[in-house]
RNA sequence: GCCCGGGUAGCUCAGUCGGUAGAGCAGCUCACUCGUAAUGAGCAGGUCAGGGGUUCGAAUCCCCUCUCGGGCUCCA
């Protein structure tokens, strides 16, 4: 008897009834045969053991694809649970999948031990052992009465059984079918070694096929993501297809950590967290407050020209307001405790929006003013939880580029659509390009009327396609009051931060009962829009530090010019050059000779300055200058100084050339 | 907040078995005056995060606190 399948590139092929995946693979041909992991039947991840049926469509997944990686990945975490329960019997194992390079797995040793660092060395040895070993990864099914019997020493294992046999309340969640657990019957997987683990699979056939990999850390990890349920120990690693893959992999973090902001604002003198001050309060030295300047200023200049009203606003008020807002009722959490004083008690302010309000309320407001746009650099103070603070990234005093705009109902969706433009405009003139959003729609535990979730999520969703960005929606995934718009960015070596939030807000402008006279003199609710652009400056500043791995574009670094006499007689020569540069406001800075000219050459670079110029006696007798260029090899001679002030002054200007609105 | 790991000079780090603190860089002084990624010498710099305990004796062992890092949880 022959069947015959359909193969990825759309051939068929006739093999003989009973024929497994892996078989085909091996006719296919030998070096598919090595690198294949697994096979997806009709669309389905499976085994290479699959036996295949007249008819089938089959992908022989190899492992340098993602698909493929996550198999070994999955594997790799399988053996991880096994050189554990090898090494540390009696211990449980949670779940295991593979995520982002790697995988992870969550357990819980006997008798409250917990791993240290140098477990993972043993572990690691324990796991290239059964590697070695070339154990095969069985597939079984059980029924569930079983599943419980076979696991009746796994707590965890069973409890993810039990759940999805309506012993428990919740339905099957994605984690669960992953696991292995499906309606009526469970899937798991056997190592020739007797190691089971509940598990969909796929696997690899045997751990010989595993081996590029790496135990990175062992972290805390609540049981389900539950800060209420038992503190689980993780253990993540990475792992690849090849040896050259992890390595690539093991480069490319050690070149992210080069580019780590904190690393960096310390290298470069930017800023710093004094213990005296408190956690996640950033200062700012002078070269990093003038970056931050820099942003601002131009931050605020395409403001004005695109409409806005900068505002000011302090930073404490009353609890009335809080009261008002609602902040104290749903936010109270992130905020800084109350201060008393004369009887009033005053809170540090979590955001700006009631103030802006305010602002607005200030008077009777006409159609004829809307779309009102105000605008503040307003630092707020969050008090986020001391495990959670990160650098500049999350901070508890911040400052946000901060927006409120207040229009008419009828003017939302093209409002929202110019403020995306405006958005992503500005996210470009800093040299970032490769932008997604993500479309958060109406929570289930959320306030307001449909009809105004409707509207306000279709205006997003007719901005996000007037902009041309590339958008996911996250159903559920909105403030408990709004639907909103989040900008994410992926800087130069991919990592992606979420920078600007894009919010209707449905509640507001009730809680304090604004309005406008429209044109007919009746009056109308305002809609609101916040809107932060960098998110918070902090933040931006340390996306914009790792994106450019401290080397600023030239209207944003600090320094712009190193000016270098060789010798101390040159001196004068160079003071002339600098101040002919400073015309041009350009920001120079000259290191003087004494020490050698290597030296010197050496901490300009490091301290990644734009232009180190040196200048010599050459220089002087025909009015030239040494230009050495960050990121180039081959410094240059007698370039004449006229001709260097017209070679950069396009980029002493701030910002790149797309940066206007439309 | 929770789990794991750290905290020694401004920075990066060494410090053995518990015997009382060390290097490089940075800083300062002096000399050197040099053409493209480290000139040399000298000086100064420390309550070994803080507190308590064990000990004849603690950077080192134990406990507590603070703080930093990696995660979890959280994140308008």
């Amino acid at each position: 008897m022959e069947i015959s399948v359909v193969l990825a590139d759309g051939t068929s092929r006739t093999v003989p009834s009973g024929c497994t995946a892996s078989q085909l693979a091996e006719m296919i041909s030998r070096r598919l045969s090595e690198n294949s992991v697994a096979v997806k039947v009709n669309g389905a991840l499976r085994d290479l053991a699959t036996v295949l049926s007249d008819g089938d469509h089959l992908e022989i997944i190899t492992r340098e694809t993602e698909e493929g990686r996550e198999v070994l990945r999955h594997s790799t975490a399988h053996v991880l649970a096994q050189a554990v329960t090898d090494l540390w019997p009696g211990a449980h194992y949670a779940i295991g999948p593979a995520i982002a390079d790697g995988f992870y797995y969550d357990f819980e040793l006997p008798k409250g031990e917990h791993f240290t660092d140098e477990d993972l060395e043993k572990i690691e040895r324990r796991m290239r052992e059964i590697v070695k070993e070339g154990q095969a990864f069985t597939r079984m099914e059980y029924s569930i009465s079983d599943g419980i019997k076979l696991f009746a020493d796994q707590p965890f294992k069973r409890e993810i059984i039990e759940t999805v046999a309506g012993q428990a309340t919740e339905p099957p969640d994605e984690e669960e079918l992953n696991e292995g657990v499906n309606e009526g019957a469970l899937s798991v997987y056997r190592n020739s070694s007797g190691f089971t683990d509940l598990c969909r699979g796929p696997h690899v056939p045997t751990t010989r096929v595993l081996g590029s990999f790496k135990l990175m850390r062992v972290a805390g990890a609540y049981w389900r993501g539950n800060e209420k349920r038992p503190q689980l120990q993780r253990i993540y690693g990475t792992a690849w297809e090849s040896d050259k893959a992890l390595k690539e992999h093991l480069v490319r973090l050690e070149e992210a950590e080069k580019r780590d902001h904190r690393k960096l604002g310390l290298e470069l003198d930017l800023f710093h967290f004094p213990p005296e001050i408190g956690g996640g309060l950033p200062v700012f030295h002078p070269k990093g407050a003038l970056i931050r300047q820099l942003m601002e200023d131009y931050s605020k200049r395409e403001h004005r020209k695109a409409g806005y009203q900068q505002v000011w606003t302090p930073h404490i008020a009353k609890s009335t307001l809080f009261e008002i807002s609602g902040h104290l009722g749903w936010y109270k959490a992130g905020m800084y405790p109350p201060m008393e004083m004369e009887g009033a008690t005053y809170y540090p302010k979590p955001m700006n929006c009631p103030m802006h309000i305010l602002i607005y309320k200030s008077k009777g407001r006409s159609y004829k003013e809307l779309p009102l746009r105000l605008f503040e650099f307003g630092t707020v103070y969050r008090f986020e939880r001391s495990g959670v603070l990160h650098g500049l990234a999350r901070v508890r005093g911040l400052t946000q580029d901060d927006s409120h705009i207040f229009c008419a109902p009828d003017q939302l969706p093209s409002e929202l659509a110019r403020l995306l433009k405006f958005v992503i405009s500005i996210l470009r003139a800093f040299g970032l390009s490769d932008f997604e959003a993500e479309l958060s729609t109406r929570p289930e535990k959320s306030v307001g009327e449909d009809y105004e979730w409707e509207e306000a999520t279709a205006a997003l969703d007719h901005a996000l396609k007037e902009s041309g960005i590339n958008y996911t929606v996250a159903h559920g995934e909105g403030a408990f009051y709004a639907p909103k718009i989040d900008v994410h960015l992926k800087d130069a070596i991919g990592r992606r931060w979420q920078v600007s939030t894009l919010q209707v807000d449905l509640q507001e402008p009730q809680r304090f009962d604004m309005e406008f006279v429209d044109s007919d003199n009746t009056r109308k609710r305002p809609y609101m829009i916040h809107r932060a652009l960098f998110g918070s400056v902090e933040r931006f500043f340390a996306i914009l530090l790792e994106h450019y791995a401290g080397a600023l574009p030239m209207w944003l670094a600090p320094v712009q010019v190193s000016i270098l006499p060789v010798r101390d007689d040159h001196a004068a020569y160079a003071s002339e050059v600098a101040e002919s540069l400073q015309k041009f406001d350009a920001r120079v800075e000259i290191l003087p000779a004494d020490e050698p000219l290597g030296g010197r050459i050496r901490k300009a670079k490091l301290d990644k300055i734009p232009y180190v110029l040196v200048v010599g006696d050459s220089d002087i007798s025909s009015g030239t200058i040494g230009v050495n260029a960050r990121g180039s090899q081959n410094p240059e001679r007698d370039v004449p100084l006229a001709e260097f002030i017209s070679r950069i002054s396009p980029e002493l200007v701030a910002r790149p050339l797309d940066a206007s609105l439309d």
